[in-house]
RNA sequence: GCGGCCAUAGCUCAAGGGUAGAGCACCUGGUUGUGGCCCAGGAGGUUGUGGGUUCGAGCCCCACUGGUCGCCCCA
């Protein structure tokens, strides 16, 4: 047993699930710039006041969940548990407002929560998060939803599900929730489960998205929360579901999504997938109007949306879904004696200095160790040269999936080698 | 933070309290220079860690660490 292990809740991912990673980026990436974002790196850690204010005092990530630490200069730091309050720091300080708004900007990168690890759940875990900074448009919304639906569909997800809610805003959610949903559940104090009557006195809103069974019953017939927005949200919520309806992406109307996260504001929406067991989450997003404000700017409009590319991964992978290769040397030289293995080292060099991938069996092993590397580190050809091929100025060129092999000359090899392996990837 | 299950070779798993094994993977061979299949051999373990019970512990007990599933929360 290895001496040292990942930290609980962090993991390696190995060469073999590279490909679903690169598949997985290369969408992302591809899908954010089609949708005119830009992206953006900020660091991995923030002054802590970043994500106390950012993210809200009242969450979970805030007063259980962050890896909080001083540094040697006495400041409290602390590693991100997201990406968006970190986004929307770099957007004041750097006075992104005087761009032309909306401001679209992406990162990709590790987020950090100290939480219990279980299936698709770690404490280190990789998100990419799409943020639209300084547009108020329900379009602006439906832009960043319907870019989160291209990305599961351009990675050929089977049944994903979008959850949509509106929560309103700081004019309409506090009445809603003073005189509507708190007198409510309060009437039916006795049928909740002991978990929400605490939920109750903490964050009313939160025993609306309860799953305990007991308290199902209360929670669906509670007054909705879309049914008491201000005229302003409720007309940006119809406006969002037009679009939604318009270009007929799917979604399902939960009004009991409630987001862990205080800065959310009208929009909030979740997607799922299967196959992840009880963390089945792979991405969400909403509005967050406030943030800007509170994190010091002028006040300005915001949407975003992040997944998490471990639980794309093993929702791909439960999916059966197989991600394209990475690309490996085609061309393994096989040597025999000193001289062959110095010509053999040299035209590699040539064949690497064409584009092409080159391997040279290393140390001076049977012909046949070497071809059985050669076969396993799934090289398209074998280029073998010995006392022979040296004298003649030629190298042995084997095709190990047809095994034909034929003599080339040392000088036309790179040519030869280039004509035969871009032709056929370039095969449609 | 709470509860259930689990921990033996790189991987998947065996081993009624009595000398730790298999398959796969890895390495080397199967005459003189040719991969995959096959055959043979080799290497690889203080049985997660630390205690305890016992003449004797991979096996029983406790703690810790880690994994896993669920609660909570979320990506």
């Amino acid at each position: 047993m290895a001496r040292y292990q990942a930290p609980r809740g962090t993991q390696d991912v190995l060469p073999e699930d590279q490909p679903y990673w690169r598949w997985v980026l290369g969408v992302a990436h591809d899908v954010a710039a089609r949708y005119g974002f830009q992206p953006i790196e900020v660091p991995v850690f923030e002054e802590t006041e970043v994500f106390v204010r950012g993210v809200g005092t009242g969450t979970d990530i805030v007063e259980k969940e962050m890896y909080t630490f001083e540094d040697r200069g006495g400041r409290s730091l602390t590693l991100r548990p997201e990406f968006t309050a970190g986004i929307v720091r770099a957007y004041i300080e750097h006075g992104m407002r005087v761009r032309p708004q909306p401001v679209k900007l992406y990162a990709v990168g590790p987020v950090f929560r100290y939480e219990a690890p279980q299936a698709g759940r770690y404490r280190q875990h990789t998100q990419i998060s799409c943020e639209c900074i300084g547009e108020a448009d329900p379009l602006a919304d439906f832009e960043i939803m319907c870019m989160a639906w291209d990305l599961y569909a351009a990675l050929g997800f089977q049944a994903v599900q979008f959850q949509l809610n509106s929560i309103g805003c700081p004019r309409c959610r506090p009445p809603y929730i003073r005189d509507v949903l708190v007198p409510y559940l309060r009437s039916r104090r006795e049928e909740l489960n002991a978990l929400d009557v605490e939920r109750l006195q903490k964050n009313p809103l939160r025993v609306l998205d309860t799953k305990e069974p007991e308290s199902q019953a209360v929670v669906n017939e509670a007054p909705s929360i879309t049914a008491h927005l201000c005229p302003e949200c409720s007309e940006h919520f119809a406006q969002l579901r037009f679009y939604l309806d318009m270009l007929e992406r799917p979604y399902e109307l939960n009004p009991r999504l409630v987001r862990g996260l205080d800065y959310y504001t009208r929009t909030v929406f979740e997607v799922t997938a299967q196959g992840l067991g009880a963390q089945n989450a792979v991405g969400g997003g909403g509005r967050y109007d406030g943030l800007v404000e509170v994190l010091g700017g002028p006040p300005t409009p915001g949407v975003g949306f992040a997944a998490g590319i471990e639980r794309i991964v093993l929702a791909l992978k439960a999916q059966g879904a197989v991600p394209p290769p990475l690309p490996a040397p085609q061309v393994f030289f096989v040597h025999r004696g000193r001289l062959a293995k110095d010509a053999a080292v040299a035209l590699a060099d040539q064949v690497r200095r064409r584009g092409l991938g080159a391997l040279v069996a290393f140390g001076e092993r049977s012909v046949k160790a070497q071809m059985r590397q050669a076969s396993k580190a799934g090289a398209e050809y074998v280029v073998i040269i010995g006392d022979d091929e040296l004298a003649h100025g030629e190298v042995q060129v084997k095709h190990l999936d047809t095994g034909r092999q034929e003599a080339v000359v040392q000088a036309e090899l790179v040519a030869w080698l280039h004509k035969r392996l871009t032709a056929a990837h370039s095969a449609p």
